[in-house]
RNA sequence: CGGGGCGUAGCGUAGUUUGGCUAGCGCGCCUGCUUUGGGAGCAGGAGGUCGGAGGUUCAAAUCCUCUCGCCCCGACCA
């Protein structure tokens, strides 16, 4: 794309200042605004399409798979919290509570929900007595509130939307087919449809979710180099069963607990979308999550309005039918105005249609991955936008992939592994002895964190990054989000 | 939570050091005419009391105290 900085005058640059350009981005594209309340945001109606497309997709891959979805309470009382103890150490810094209604003082505190295990544990235990009662696979989609203390819009705020799935199961081995059945979910849906390559992995000890036995993970690489923990999904075992009580009577009529699982994905992931696809010129959305795939754009001088705009809304009408199209006749704006203004808001064709093109029976289509121009003839109109639909979702895709595979470095030594992490960041695969100690050195020493251990770890030969000592793994290392 | 920076019209800003403001400018907005294939032109017009509270002073955007919020770097964290 020539002249790219020209076009730009509202942005500022990607590569001068990271930072203040994702937030121009958010702004600009108009996807959210700050809310009078520290740490909270408005989700603007293009970046809730976003998400509601994002619910949509994902929804149908839950049903699929035999969830359902369901509405637990916001509140939760007080006490429930301090029944899991690790649960309790890890939310309590930032959980938000009610402690009054008007002006009278509450029996009990309720916290406003930092995740749902709690109540929905509470809820099993009288729904699940019996073997039969199992599996239970359900699904919430809400708000949550965890009161962070540096927050930045859609990756951390107080409050944010996700899904959130609670699984009970009949034995262990299921419980942990489900955790992974999951995590393979988010895996194909973030790649197939946000276009996000993704690793999968399991967390460390440290890592993993307060109360969970294992944590597996979905990592995405931003374009700044830096990791963003796209997903999780948890095997819980039997450690919320237990506190809460959820048991049945078994085939061999043992009174048992149940095995349990939780797994969420949250707004954060269109951080991620805008911080893999976005470039100079603003957001670039995949166009299978995009509010708007084709954006047609008349171009009319005056002795030729009327026709121009017939054309146009017939071009809308025919696109109308096979995807999320939208036709901006507004007069009061320049063509050239538009075309700047959609491209910063990421929608990924353009259609131009000017007299000339109507003379000649024509369109041009404008990709917003490569910002190549294409000539096509009316009749083939739904074909050509079809593919290039496709198109333009692969190679936002095969874009991303390049960068993840160019910025993924395994490295066997220390000082390599020290340089990397400050001149080139990006993760970081290398062998690591499994103790927290030379985790928490490490992120002491270099700001990178253990991302996640892969999942088909291979026997590997290797001595330790930090303390020599042999290696039980090879494992990704990044500064995360 | 620590260090740094910033809050003046919808947005971006000048003015703050050295109080004197009737707060200046650009974009955007409104009206009209001309325009329309990469952020159109001209003319006219509306809009701010300087994040908030208190104080010093004849006089505060400007000085002092407190407070709220945002950004950057770090710490912490699902």
């Amino acid at each position: 794309m020539e002249n790219s900085q020209g076009f730009v005058q509202h942005i500022t640059a990607k590569s001068e200042n990271f930072s203040q350009w994702y937030l121009d981005v958010i702004l600009r594209a108009r996807l959210a605004d700050y809310a009078p309340v520290r740490g909270c945001m408005v989700i603007r109606p293009y970046g809730f399409g976003i998400w509601e497309n994002i619910k949509e997709l994902l929804d149908k891959r839950f049903r699929a798979t035999g969830h359902r979805n369901a509405y637990f309470p916001l509140f939760i009382p007080g006490s429930f919290l301090e029944k899991e103890a690790e649960h309790v150490e890890g939310f309590a810094p930032e959980v938000a509570w009610v402690t009054r209604a008007g002006n009278e003082e509450l029996a009990e505190p309720l916290v406003v929900r930092p995740t749902s295990e709690t109540i929905i544990g509470h809820m099993y235990s009288k729904w699940i007595s019996s073997w039969r009662d199992l599996p239970v696979l359900i699904n919430q989609w809400a708000n949550v509130v965890r009161w962070e203390k540096t927050t930045r819009m859609f990756l951390r705020t107080s409050e944010f939307l996700w899904q959130e799935g609670h699984t009970c199961h009949r034995t262990k081995e299921e419980a942990e087919e489900e955790t992974l059945k999951i995590l393979d979910i988010y895996r194909s849906f973030i790649s197939e449809d946000l276009a996000i390559p993704v690793l999968t992995g399991r967390k460390t000890e440290r890592e993993k979710f307060a109360g969970a036995i294992t944590t597996y993970c979905v990592e995405a690489l931003m374009t700044d180099g830096r990791a963003l923990q796209a997903g999780t999904s948890h095997n819980l075992g039997q450690n919320f069963a237990k506190v809460f009580d959820i048991s049945f009577l078994d085939k061999d009529n043992q009174l048992k607990y149940v095995w349990q699982t939780s797994w969420g994905v949250s707004t954060r992931l269109i951080g991620g979308i805008i911080m893999v696809h976005g470039d100079e010129r603003g957001l670039a959305l995949p166009p299978r999550i995009a509010p708007i795939q084709v954006v047609v754009v008349p171009i009319m001088p005056p002795p030729s309005q009327e026709t121009v705009l017939n054309a146009a809304h017939n071009v809308f009408e025919r696109l109308d039918k096979i995807c999320r199209v939208e036709l901006d006749a507004r007069e009061e704006y320049s063509p050239g105005w538009k075309f700047n203004e959609w491209e910063l808001r990421g929608v990924p064709i353009r259609l131009e249609i000017g007299p000339r093109d109507v003379k000649a029976g024509k369109v041009v289509l404008v990709r917003r991955d490569t910002g190549e121009k294409t000539a096509v003839p009316m009749e083939n109109l739904e074909n050509v936008v079809t593919d290039m639909l496709s198109s333009v979702q692969a190679g936002l895709y095969a874009r991303a992939k390049r960068f993840l595979d160019e910025n993924t470095h395994t490295v066997d030594n220390y000082d390599e592994f020290k340089t990397v992490i400050e001149k080139q960041r990006g993760l970081i695969f290398a062998p690591w002895c499994g103790s927290q100690e030379c985790e928490v050195s490490v992120k002491d020493e270099t700001g990178a964190t253990i991302r996640c251990v892969p999942m088909n770890a291979q026997p590997n030969p290797g001595k330790c990054i930090h303390c020599g000592d042999n290696a039980t793994s090879w494992v990704y290392f990044a500064k995360a989000y």
